[in-house]
This record gives structure tokens, sequence and C-alpha cells, in this order.
DNA sequence: TGAGTGCGAGAACGCTCGTTCTCGCTACGT
DNA sequence: ACGTAGCGAGAACGAGCGTTCTCGCACTCA
């Protein structure tokens, strides 16, 4: 931890702390050694473990949102856009400290704070959002949005619980699946076979 | 909690604490306050907390076992069999008290105990498993077995970080796609627009 | 040079938690 | 009736947490 920032210092090293152990895990003291900062500047910086907690969430969203676009952006069509989205799962996967989302581990952890459901709840429907505007420029029934969005979700679970990445491919695979359905018949991703 | 072993009043209140606001978050006598049991007791049937939380985990795995399966069973084909767990997920997802999949909150909480990784990684084989056989039975490839059960991750995490149960139609519309798409080709569920 | 200011190191405080211990009551066997 | 075993209620204990406070050092500015 050398960073120049101290605050950048303290969220890398909160971070990657709460990541892997859990947030009410890893106390303020383990914190401040990791970031190297005294306990004095670190409340300075962050009133509270609260604020050091959005600051977290936020650093992640921001990290996600650049990877995720950065993949998209490496590739030309509109449909290997979207599928690029299971690539940049499948290269995170792989990463050993990968343990999920750390949005979702938040909010199964902290569900009862109400600033921690926000900030996954904003996290969640930006990608969403992201994936919308991606199925539009596709050309797309829009209703193959939150279906893409779910599959990512599914992945990124499945193999954080699983512990191997396999699941990033199965995704894909089936995303393209869903995509070229919706390309053929728009509107018709719905009118699959129906049952109660 | 007016029930009669102590045993199950403990793992069901707990259980319900739990779930509602994450496990670390609760405490022994909390617990022993809603199961109505003395400290003295709880301690002689859960020797620690560790215990509590693993008969907490398999009574989850129990109940989701029993309600899927039951929720199969009331329809007839092998596409509609599949398709009930979206179902059951809609039916869940409705409950006030829902809140994503309990060992994904655990997991996420308490990844570093190597009893809950084993436990959430066991309950989701074991989904895994039903939902392959399922597969199996309709005649279709096998690798839409891995996709349907990422589709079921998907739409419990999205479902409970949304606050909202549409995560369960828009999965069961996907599935409907998928199931169609593998059943008309069989092996060709992979076989989609390929792009890196 | 000397008073003052800011900061690092870490002790201290109040609280909560998991777990154990004490106390007193109840119920049963003889 | 009396000793005893078991249990409920809750105090107690030790550890760990978030947060604040104290102390002492280094650096600034007249």
């Amino acid at each position: 931890m050398t960073e120049d920032d101290p605050r950048q210092r303290i969220v890398t090293a909160a971070d990657a702390l709460y990541y892997a152990r859990g947030i009410a895990a890893v106390g303020m003291d383990e914190v401040r050694d990791a970031a190297n900062v005294s306990l004095r500047r670190l409340y300075s910086i962050f009133p509270s473990k609260d604020d050091l907690i959005l600051a977290v969430l936020n650093r992640r969203h921001d990290m996600w949102t650049q990877g995720v676009e950065a993949r998209v952006a490496r590739v030309a069509g509109p449909v290997e856009k979207l599928l690029a989205i299971y690539d940049y799962l499948a290269d995170w996967f792989v990463d050993e400290s990968f343990r999920g989302c750390g949005f979702i581990n938040a909010f199964g952890e902290l569900g009862a704070n109400p600033a921690v459901v926000q900030a996954a709840r904003t996290h969640k429907a930006s990608f969403q959002a992201y994936v919308a505007a991606l199925v539009d420029a596709a050309g797309a029934d829009p209703a193959l949005a939150p279906q893409l969005a779910i599959l990512a979700e599914g992945a990124q679970t499945t193999a954080a619980i699983a512990g191997s990445p396999e699941a990033a491919t199965h995704a894909r695979a089936a995303a393209a699946v869903l995509i070229a359905a919706a390309l053929r018949m728009p509107g018709g991703a719905t009118s699959g076979v129906s049952a109660g």
C-alpha cells in the first residue's frame, strides 16, 4: 500500500479486506494497518465506518462500470458488445480473489442499513440501464435487457459459490440464444411455452 | 413461537432473524428471546453459534427443496415442470420478508467460514442436479441445465436488491426461450452468435 | 530559540457479543 | 419431609469492536 493519496490507500485497503472477509468481520484497526495511516487520520477522512463502507461501494461501482465498458468497447458489433459483458465476467471469475459481487455480499450482510441497500440498488439499476442501452442499440426487443442482466447476476453468484469460473461461459451461451431469438422476432421473447 | 420442540423453535426463530438482518448482526440473546428458551438450554442444544448457523442453513435447504419440488409436482409436462421453478420464485419474491437467497447472503457475510461455504456449495450443487434431472427428463441438451440454474440465481438476487418481484417473470420468459431452443436443436445451445 | 500547531502511535472507553457461571426454585425419589 | 438433580433467569467474564483521548515528537513562524 504505497499510494500517494491516503484517502485512496484507505479505500483500496478496506475494499480488499471487506471483499475477502465480509464487512463486519474487519475492524477499523485492520484497515488502518493495511492502509498505513494513523487511526486519527482515518477518522479525519471517514468520520465513521459507515462512511468508509459507502466509499468502498462507490469505488467498486466505478471499477465495475469502467471494466465492463472497456471490455465492451473492445469489440465492434452490437451483438458482440452484449456478449462482451460475459467475457468481462469470465476474466473476473478467474481472479483468485474473486468472491462474487461486492454489492450482493454487502446487501446480504447489511440489509438493515438503508444507505447500503440504496447503494446496491443504484449500482444494479445502473448496470441494467447500461444493458438496456446496448440492447436498444442492437435493435432487439427491450424485454431482452432484464434477461441478460439476470444472466450476469446469476453467473456471478454461481461462480462465487461454486468457486469455479464456468458459469461465465454458460451465461454467455444462454445470452447468445436469447439475443438471437430476440433479433429474429422482436417482442417474441415472452411468447415461448407457457404453463401455470 | 409456540412450538413444542425447543430445537425447532430455536432454528425457526434464528432463521427469521438471521435472514432479515444478517447473521453477525443477531446475537444469541436475541435468538433466546425470540425462541423463548433459556440461554442454558440454547447452548445445551447448539454448543456454539456456528452449530446454530449450520442448523439454520440445513433447514433453509430443506424448505427450499420441498417448496420447489412441490411446485414442480403440481404441473404435468416436462417443459412445464422446468418453468414451474420460476413460478415458485415468483411466489417467493412477493413474500414481504423476501430478502434474497439465504445461502448467498450467508456466503457473502461468512465467506471465511469453511463450513458455511461448504453448506452453500452443497445447496447450490443440489439445485443444479435437480434442474439437470428435469432437463434430462425433458430430453433437452444437458447444457441447458446450468443456464436455467443461472437464471434462477440471478432472479433471486435481482429481485432481492430491486425490492420488486418482476425478475421472476423475466427469468421465466428467458427460460422458455432457452428451453424451446434446446428442444429444437439438441446440442445447439452453445452455437449461437460467437465473438471474442 | 521558543511557543504553538498538527500529526502519529497507541492507550482508553463504552458497548456488544459469545460463552460460562451463579443462584434459587421446582419436582421427584425415598 | 428432606436431599438432590435439573432447569430458568440473568449476572458475569473476556474478547473485540467503533470511536475518542492523551501523549509526545516534529515542524513552523516570529
